[in-house]
DNA sequence: AATAGTTGCAACCGCTCCTAA
DNA sequence: CTTAGGAGCGGTTGCAACTAT
């Protein structure tokens, strides 16, 4: 909107924050609690500006955040979720509740796009990021939000259609697709929901909704949204990362979605090497850091 | 031991969304 | 209805630490 940064005025700090700055700023917080942010600079005599200083509390000084060593199974939450919600790192963290956004940023863009890319796996060129990329600079959330969900129908209609509905079928096909459109096809039908859903507002229950559908029954809950962010308001939207369009990054039309999105994913591919890896016996027996969302096996989902 | 190259993390920047006036 | 300001998100950058030569 053309404002000026926030940052401007003359005399704010910038850089590593001091161990000073640190009990200062948590001081405040632990007195006001977190929020208006604009305040803790004239409050705390912090030569910071408000985004600084929530920054640093979110992704620093906030208690119970879990900092380096990623297990195993967060690694394949990560991805899978990432697959899911694209680059989505505040939906994607509130699955992860002692990781922050940035912390699972800065993991995916050191570690695992690299790991991914020696998997042969897009990493992050993958569909998923991609899409929320240009999802992103094509439309505003709450419009792809609701295309993802169309989206999402339509190419599993489409799939279904292709695959004569036969859910046993073995799934034949040729050069695997990207992972993210394998992860498109593997989205589980969005549970049932009345017409105000269309709305899609609480999409970290929306999100949870849809990885329920990756549950085996009877394995315990899918994750309650943690931070009451925005992060959690736009979770599903992320999805659309997964699902729009694929077409680089210039922004799309908003025409060029749905149909043609499941006619380009084509049925699902065999798993991959990733998939498989994805998919193996380590996910979905939980790691109780995790939030107990665990991955069913997708052919379930046909 | 010195230097160059690489990696990983903390922080910043620019943008979008939401909301109150 | 419009607009300005606050909050938050995602991408990018800067730099210290580490590794290779």
């Amino acid at each position: 909107m053309g404002r000026p940064p926030c940052c401007e005025k003359t005399g704010v700090k910038k850089g590593p924050w001091t161990p000073e700055e640190d009990l200062v700023l948590v001081s405040y917080v632990q007195e006001h609690g977190p929020g208006n942010w604009r305040a803790v600079p004239t409050n705390t005599g912090l030569m910071r500006c408000n985004k600084s200083c929530r920054l640093r509390w979110t992704n620093y000084l906030r208690p119970g955040i879990k900092r380096g060593n990623f297990s195993v199974q967060e690694e394949k939450l990560i991805i899978h979720l990432q697959a899911l919600l694209g680059n989505r790192w505040a939906a994607i963290a509130s699955y992860l509740p002692d990781r922050t956004d940035n912390d699972i940023k800065n993991y995916w863009n050191t570690h695992l796009k690299k790991k991914l890319g020696t998997m042969g796996a897009g990493g992050d060129g993958a569909g998923g990021a991609e899409a929320a990329r240009t999802g992103r600079s094509a439309a505003p959330k709450g419009q792809w939000e609701r295309r993802l969900q169309t989206d999402i129908h339509t190419a599993r209609q489409a799939l279904r259609e292709a695959l004569s509905l036969d859910p046993a079928l073995p799934l034949p096909l040729p050069p695997a697709k990207t992972e993210p459109q394998q992860m498109l096809m593997q989205l589980p039908q969005p549970a049932p929901a009345p017409p105000s859903q269309a709305a899609y507002a609480s999409s970290a229950e929306n999100i949870a909704r849809l990885l329920e559908g990756w549950m085996r029954p009877g394995t315990g809950s899918a994750g309650k949204a943690s931070s009451g962010s925005r992060s959690s308001a736009s979770a599903v939207s992320g999805g659309e990362g997964a699902s729009a369009s694929h077409s680089g990054t210039a922004p799309t039309p908003e025409g060029s979605t749905g149909t043609s999105k499941a006619e380009d994913a084509g049925p699902v591919p065999a798993f991959s090497m990733l998939e498989s890896w994805l998919l193996d016996d380590g996910m979905g027996h939980g790691d109780a850091g995790l939030m107990g969302v665990p991955l069913a096996d997708p052919c379930e989902f046909f």
